[in-house]
Parts: structure tokens; sequence; C-alpha cells
DNA sequence: TATTTTTATTATGTCATACATAATGCATAA
DNA sequence: TTATGCATTATGTATGACATAATAAAAATA
């Protein structure tokens, strides 16, 4: 028994750096609320001094929270802690030429579940100026024939038009950080050749059914427009 | 207008610092794809010397790339390019504790859309072997009398490895980090009461649908099943 | 000759110190 | 009373030194 637990400290040699081991304290801090938003954390040298590492580990374990979004520091002030704005902060790294394809490929799908699991709240929140723009926006829908770059443009009005109404701005920057993504899937040869682009439901009978329909419709109308991504994705 | 050119550079006066730079003068080099994923990058001293800065800047800027996941750097052999799991580093700075509430109850919403939304992926994956687990899961569902935490359990069992099924890593990983904020949001008063637990459609009634009906059956029973938790929404 | 051991080298990790810079509050002058 | 300038303070940047780990080269051993 004692062997062991003293083999359990054998086994893990901790491995950590300085820094790890100070990020660690320091985000246990905020975990045990010992702190809260708002409230400003000790001064670099004091920190230093009380966990007695140099000033340098101490800089860059804050820095790591910053990055992460959990604390803001000002000159002079110190560094408060903050309420991270997570998607803006991953928004910065998903940079679809250095993820890997299966990566980028789940995003692509993500998208997809998004679109029909949004419909709920679509139908609840939506206002009937949301609607009149909905239906500007659609009154210029570009047949297939159109020029591309139109057909990019509408597409990505239309839709984000539908994450705006939804009503959940986590969700919408969620969708902006997949936006880059989804073009560059759409464009690599990362998925299967799109056989024939054939018309679904359009916008607008999306717009219709928004009107006079319900979630249920809506979800299956929607699957039904997005069945070209589909069908590249399956079988 | 030359007044106005001028006002224009007057405005905007460039206040980020030295790290701000060279960190997105990195980041450039990779989006221009001049490196790649396993490539190296030059050393600290070459960096700082080629960009005319301090090795501290240097070393600021690499840090903050490394947190973000673009890259890791090991001893001797310097820094190289790598594909960021970008959830697993969000998942760090996700505290319940810390997001505010808007926040926290987009994220509860987030979860309702993703369930609903990933019926096909389900219907399109999953195994034989997948059924036979989930009727094992669900063959000790707990009726709402049972202990409070052992549903929780089953929950997370349950619905985990509707996961698991769609078969998308990054959504997985995407539910794990939105797991502790659900179960805050459920238990702070952030929502409204739960007026009565009503059972609507049960873990079994899903099993089945899954097994003998479609995804647009599955999408509405699933809504129907999360209702408990979208009329805490509504209304 | 082949294989192990030792040694040297190199690039990141940590420390210490000094100064620059921006933000804040206080004192001073108009 | 309102600006203006000044001192203070905490972060930002620079520099130099040494520690440590990973690698390659050299030496020693079988």
């Amino acid at each position: 028994m004692a062997i062991n637990s003293l083999m359990d400290d054998f086994n893990s040699v901790d491995t950590s750096s300085l820094v790890d081991k100070v990020e660690a304290k320091l985000v246990q801090l905020l975990k045990d609320q010992k702190l809260n938003v708002g409230d400003t954390i000790p001064k670099e040298l004091e920190l230093a001094d009380r966990l007695g590492v140099s000033r340098t580990v101490i800089r860059e374990a804050l820095l790591r929270l910053r990055v992460m979004g959990l604390i803001e520091s000002k000159k002079k002030k110190g560094a408060v802690i903050t309420s991270p704005d997570i998607f803006g902060i991953i928004s910065k790294s998903v940079n679809p030429h250095i993820l890997d394809q299966t990566t980028l490929k789940e995003m692509f799908e993500l998208r997809l579940i998004l679109e029909i699991g949004m419909a709920d709240f679509i139908f609840q929140r939506i206002t009937p100026a949301d609607i009149q723009e909905l239906k500007k926006i659609v009154s210029n829908e570009p047949d297939a024939t159109q020029d591309y770059l139109f057909n990019i443009e509408h597409e990505i009005a239309f839709h984000g038009k539908l994450y705006e109404i939804a009503g959940n701005e986590t969700l919408k920057k969620f969708q902006r950080m997949l936006l880059p993504v989804f073009d560059y899937v759409h464009h690599s040869g990362l998925l299967k050749k799109q056989v024939a682009v054939k018309r679904y439901v359009s916008h607008k009978g999306l717009v219709e059914i928004i009107e006079n329909g319900s979630p249920e419709l809506f979800r299956n109308a929607m699957r039904n427009h997005l069945e070209n991504h589909f069908s590249r994705l399956f079988e």
C-alpha cells in the first residue's frame, strides 16, 4: 500500500513546466470562484513574490489566460477577470489551410446540423419585419445560371439572416467562424464531386414555410434545401 | 480629399503593441501558406534578429500562437506548425462561473439545436452494434421517481452515445465543451422554473424510431423529448 | 565493424535587472 | 473651477545570463 502510493508518485514524474503549474493555479483560483468577473488579480511582481517564481514565468502564465480570454490586462490597473468571447477567440485560430482535412469536413457537417436544428428558435423569435426582409432578399434570388459569385453572396445573405433571426449571438458567432471553412471545403477537392446541382426547396420556398408553416415542416424543407451538400457527404 | 485621407490616418493611431504586430505577421505567414503543417518556423533568436525586436517579444508572440494551438515548440527542434484542436483548447477556458448569463443561456440553446439537427448523421452512420448498445443503455432508464444523480448519469450516457454515433469528432468535442455549461444553467436560476417534469418521448421511444423510423421522425421525436428544456426557454 | 557511452552543441525554458511607456491621481497654475 | 503638468505605478520591452532537454558527433568498448 505504502509502496503503491510511492509508485504512484514515482510513475507520475511531474513533467509540467513552471508556467504550467502557475497557470493551473490561477485557473483554479477562477474556478473556485475566489475571483469573479471584474475583480483585479494581484500585480505581476506580487504574484512572482508570493509564488516564488520569476516575473517571466508569471507573465507567461498570465499571457495564456489572456489569450484564452479569461483576463484583460491594462497598464497601471493590472489584470481584470473578463467574460471571454470564446468564439471570437477561436475564430482567430480557425484557419482552413492549417486545420486537417477531417476537422474541416466535420465543420462542414456542423453547419448543416445547425441550420436544420435551429428551426424552433427561428419560429419562436421571428418578427414581421424579419419576414419582410427575408422576402426582400429572396426577391432577387439568382437562378442557377447566374454568376457564381453572386450566388455565394446571396447564399450568405439569406442564411445569415436566418441565424440572425434565431436570436442567439453565440450561434451567430459560431456561424461566422464556420463560414470560411465552409467555403474552403466546398472548393477544395475534399468532398465528392457535385454530380448535378439540383434545386430542391428554394429560399423562396423556405420563406413561405416560415410564414405559414411550422418548425417541423421547416426542418424537413431545410434538409431538402441542403440536399446538394448532403449528397456530397453521404453514400 | 487630401484632408480626409489625412484625417483617416490621424484617427487611426496604431495603438497595437509590438507583440501584436509580430503575432499578426506570424499568423499572416501561416495563412499565406508559406508554411504548412509540420514545417518548423525559424528559431527565436533568428526571428528576433530578422524582425528587429527582442527575443522577449518574439517569445510572447510565439506563445500566443502556442496557446491558440497553431504551433508546438520543443527544445532544440524549435517550433513546428500544428493542426489545432480548437475545442480542446477552448474547453479549458469554458468556465460557467465566468461566462456571462446571456452566453450561458445561448450555449444551453446550442445543445438543443445540435441534438435535433444531427438526425441525418445518426441514421447515416449507425451500426447494428450501436443499436444494441443504445438498447442496453435504455434498458435501465430510470423513471422520474429515481435518484436525481442517477438520472443525470443516464442522460449523459444516452445522449453522449448519440453524439458518438453521429460520427463527427468535432461535434463530440463541442458537446463535451457544452456539458458543464448545460448542467450549470439547468441548476442556476437562469431559466424559468420547471413547472412540471412531463415525460414526452422517452429514450426508449427514440431508440425505436432510430431503428424503424426516419431522420424526419427522429427530429420531431427529439424535439418532443427536449420539450421540458424548450418550455423553460420560451413563452 | 557494430554498438554503446560520452561529449559537445543547440534552441527553448527560466531568471534577474533595467528602462520605456501608458494610465491614474494629485498638486499646481491659470 | 478647469486645465495643465508631475509623480507614481504596473505593464511592456530589451538585454544578458544560465539551466535544461534533445540531438548529433565523437569516442570507447565489445
